[in-house]
RNA sequence: GCGGAUGUGAUGAAAUUGGCAGACAUGCAGGAUUUAGGUUCCUGUGCCGCAAGGCGUAAGGGUUCAAAUCCCUUCAUCCGCACCA
């Protein structure tokens, strides 16, 4: 009979779905069977009119093979699906067709569960998530109540980061070398009134709290350079305005050297000064070429640095008591820190920079580099000079010196201070989430009451986005029109709506109870499976997704609804695969796989199972349709193994039991270890050995077992054929024994002088005497060391013996 | 510029963490069976050499009985952040 993979995984998938046998427990009966959880996570896509992209199937590949190992093991497994479906390209492709997102998504989420279907993973699919149904987003909506509730949402004009593409406004996060992450376009600067989450207010606890968990080193970095924290102090400048001007510095301790201060463009002093300033026009005219400047030009800029001295107000060095010049300039950041900056040229690149070119003094104040040739900005070595009371001390005690007298003068204070920013909040789109917000003349901001959830997204006419910055909501003034929950008076709606990454904030949790009305979801189901145990993603979402989840779901700890503080507790993460030719997939590019056409071909499991074998899981990695035929061939191998039944008992064959054993613990080690690779290179061993020696109705048993969770279709259907009881992704993990891992005979590598000259073979675990005596007996060996002398013998045992001679 | 990685056959990659480099697969070569062909099964395949043997993990140096693995220098590639005070 030949391996028909086609009605084999029909037969299969439908078989599962029937029987509902990736079915998670709920709390309550999981607790009553006693039985561990599991929680594995993948990335729920964002179910785009391409359909499934053959990048999906390697995360999703792992944590199935994870998860069915779990249940095998005896865990109560939850391995949700859902899908991200509020966004950007739904929304443009129903403004180009004239249909309505709704009914896209809907198409969409059909194709992709389809296809995911298709693959033959153990989702359970009675808890899928879509974040654009309204008894989901209510709960998002909620979230947002709860939020500003707590101080933590806010509306804030600023100037905040617009995408001219897609024109709706874009976090920090999302903006990738000055241009927009999902279009591409540029981002330019507008002031506007946003709605903003106080994330920063969490930095601290971000960083910290990953201490604890199991996240792969990079992410854990990527954040923690992204929050950007660091320490060192405020210090207050007195002008001659008779304002103070607060700076933040991570070098206080070179406070003496500080010879002229920096502000931005936009710092709020400077129009407050500007009838003090002689050269007001020169100002603005500067202060209006930096606000035409998009980000990205003013990075490019960098390297030339400009300015302009604000003629007219002096700050005051408060140790010296000198009068210094104050300049508006690019280079400082109106967002980072105070928007201003104490310039020390002697030891600060940037500074020095300017200062040559300004013409303005540099004094060393830290001895041991050469300030005529370069700024120098060693942390660790040099003395204080220079410096007033500082003198002669390092730069650790002069930094904790200097802040102690600030402190006792009143002139400053030590500070801490992150690169993070507040989340803007607010999208200028159609396909998103209501922001339940009301606006009262009389009352302001007044939130939607909770009753009154879910805030339904109204239909409308027209999707198209306008340039003048509002929502396609702004139009329906029927919808906006509203009456003031606070004073009944008239009111209008919040026509913005939510970014994409709301939805995907707290997700995890409405798989635990999903069909939940009354809550987001019970506290006994959160309790019993949060948090998740594992959650694999792309490294992409570190400082996006991710990040944002863990903020919203410490805010959720804080109100007591979620029991830990932590959402995740272990985050891998793969690597993206590649077109044939080595470079992205892509459309114009014309090296795009489709997974169907690969299924089509090959069949579901060849697919899994390539994907996994294709290297490294968390590398980057090619396609090559050669290697995915070798795993084909593989699974006709298998095939040809299992396709008639076998009698016999169901023990190992004396001769490959350790070789099962072997295969045992190797393929449980790996899949623990992601080590998905060389798992599977271990069963084409062991296939490999079967050819060699014939297998016994238990060898073949051990490995379907062992195969089932790569290639699960392949499996159930030779289970079925050899009559083995049950289903083979039920059946139980087996077991290995130690001691039969281990061969009989060990061949030992006999080296001399360090050089590998020959091998012998010694019974295993052989004491020193033994391999030493067998390698003097070798032929080559004997040769080799005849009339010297050993001086030294070293032996590793069971794997080699160094013979020194002189 | 800062931070993080990575560099191994023709190709994708292994190497129990300092102990026989190249497992497993692809490709290629030869053979067998079958015979109209992305069939199956053997065998070979790091490089030089007829061989004995020698040389090999980006390059160079070091530590060690022993280095792909540890240390130093250099080069290359990738990723993240980027005037962050």
């Amino acid at each position: 009979m030949k391996y028909d993979y086609r009605k084999i995984e029909k037969k299969w998938q439908e078989k599962w779905e029937a029987q509902k046998v990736f079915k998670a427990m709920d709390a309550k009966a999981g607790k009553v069977a006693g039985l561990k959880k599991f929680y594995g996570l993948v990335e729920f896509p964002y179910p785009s009119g391409e359909g499934l992209h053959v990048g999906h199937p390697r995360p999703y590949t792992a944590m199935d093979i994870i998860a069915r190992k779990k249940r095998m093991m005896g865990y109560n497994v939850l391995f949700p699906m859902g899908f991200d479906a509020f966004g950007l390209p739904t929304e443009n492709y129903a403004i180009k067709n004239k249909v309505h997102p709704a009914a896209v998504t809907k198409k969409n989420i059909a194709r992709f569960t389809e296809q995911l279907k298709m693959l033959g993973y153990s989702f359970d699919w009675d808890r899928v998530v879509d974040t654009t149904d309204p008894n989901y987003y209510k709960w998002t909506q909620w979230i947002f109540l709860k939020l500003y509730e707590k101080g933590l949402a806010y509306k804030a004009s600023m100037p905040v980061n617009w995408c001219t593409s897609c024109k709706c406004v874009l976090a920090n996060e999302e903006v990738v070398n000055g241009v927009c992450e999902r279009c591409g376009a540029e981002v330019v600067r507008r002031e506007k009134s946003q709605w903003m989450l106080k994330i920063t207010e969490y930095a601290q606890r971000l960083i910290d709290d990953l201490e604890g968990l199991d996240f792969i080193e990079r992410v854990k970095i990527q954040q923690k350079n992204w929050i950007g924290r660091s320490t060192g102090a405020e210090v207050k400048f007195e002008t001659t305005a008779g304002d103070t001007l607060r700076v933040f510095t991570t070098r206080p301790d070179t406070l003496f050297g500080a010879t002229y201060m920096v502000v931005s463009p936009e710092h709020e002093l400077v129009k407050k000064w500007m009838s003090l300033i002689n050269n007001a026009d020169e100002v603005k005219a500067y202060q209006e070429a930096a606000a035409r400047k998009s980000d990205f030009e003013r990075t490019e800029m960098a390297k030339d640095k400009t300015g302009v001295k604000l003629d007219g107000v002096r700050a005051v060095n408060p140790v010296t008591g000198n009068e210094i010049p104050i300049f508006i300039s690019d280079y400082v950041l109106a967002t980072y820190g105070t928007g201003a900056i104490m310039a020390v040229p002697g030891h600060d690149t940037r500074d020095w920079e300017f200062a040559k070119k300004f013409g303005l003094p540099i004094i060393e104040v830290v001895a041991g580099g050469d300030i005529e040739k370069e700024a120098f900005t060693d942390c660790d070595t040099g003395v204080m000079v220079n410096s007033g009371f500082l003198n002669g001390l390092s730069i650790s005690d002069a930094k904790a010196r200097i802040i102690q007298w600030l402190v006792d003068k009143g002139l400053g204070e030590e500070k801490v201070n992150y690169k993070l920013r507040d989340w803007v909040f607010s999208r200028q789109r159609y396909w998103g989430e209501p922001i339940p917000m009301i606006w009262c003349e009389k009352c302001g901001w007044v939130p939607v009451p909770e009753d009154q959830l879910p805030l339904l997204l109204p239909d409308v006419e027209n999707y198209e986005t306008t340039d003048t910055g509002e929502s396609p909501l702004a139009a329906l003034t029927e919808w906006t029109a509203t009456t003031c929950p606070k004073c009944g008076g008239p009111a209008t709606r919040e026509t913005d709506t939510m970014p994409q990454w709301a939805g995907s904030s707290w997700y995890f949790l409405r798989y635990t109870d999903p069909h939940n009305d009354k809550e987001l979801a019970s506290r006994e189901e959160l309790d019993y499976w949060t948090p998740v145990d594992w959650y694999n993603g792309g490294m992409e979402h570190t400082t996006l997704h991710l990040l944002y989840s863990r903020f919203w779901h410490k805010f959720l700890y804080d109100i007591g609804v979620v029991p830990t503080s932590e959402p995740y507790m272990k985050r891998t993460s793969h690597g993206m695969i590649l077109g044939e030719d080595g470079q992205k997939m892509s459309k114009s590019r014309g090296n795009v796989i489709n997974p169907n056409d690969i299924v089509e071909e090959f069949g579901a499991d060849t697919l899994r199972l390539y994907i996994m074998f294709i290297g490294d899981f968390e590398k980057t990695a090619p396609w090559s349709s050669n290697a995915v035929k070798g795993c084909k061939r593989f699974l006709d191998r298998v095939w040809n193994l299992a396709e008639t039944r076998l009698s016999g008992s169901e023990d190992y064959s004396p001769t490959n039991e350790g070789a099962v054993h072997r295969a045992i613990k190797k393929v449980g080690d790996d899949i623990d270890n992601m080590k998905f690779n060389t798992a599977i290179a271990t069963l084409m061993a062991l296939v490999n050995e079967f050819y060699d020696k014939q297998p016994s109705r238990g060898d073949i048993k051990a490995l379907l077992t062992l195969l089932s969770p790569f290639a699960p279709h392949i499996a159930e259907e030779l289970w079925e054929i050899q009559g083995f009881e049950g289903l083979a992704c039920q059946a139980a993990w087996p077991a290995y024994d130690e001691s039969k891992t281990l061969e009989a005979q060990r061949e030992i590598a006999v080296q001399v002088g360090g050089k590998l000259k020959s091998t012998v073979t010694v019974p295993n675990d052989a004491d020193d005497e033994t391999v030493l005596a067998a390698a003097k007996a070798d032929e080559k060996i004997s040769k080799l060391i005849a009339g010297k002398e050993i001086i030294r013998t070293i032996v590793v045992k069971n794997k080699l013996i160094n013979l020194i001679v002189r």
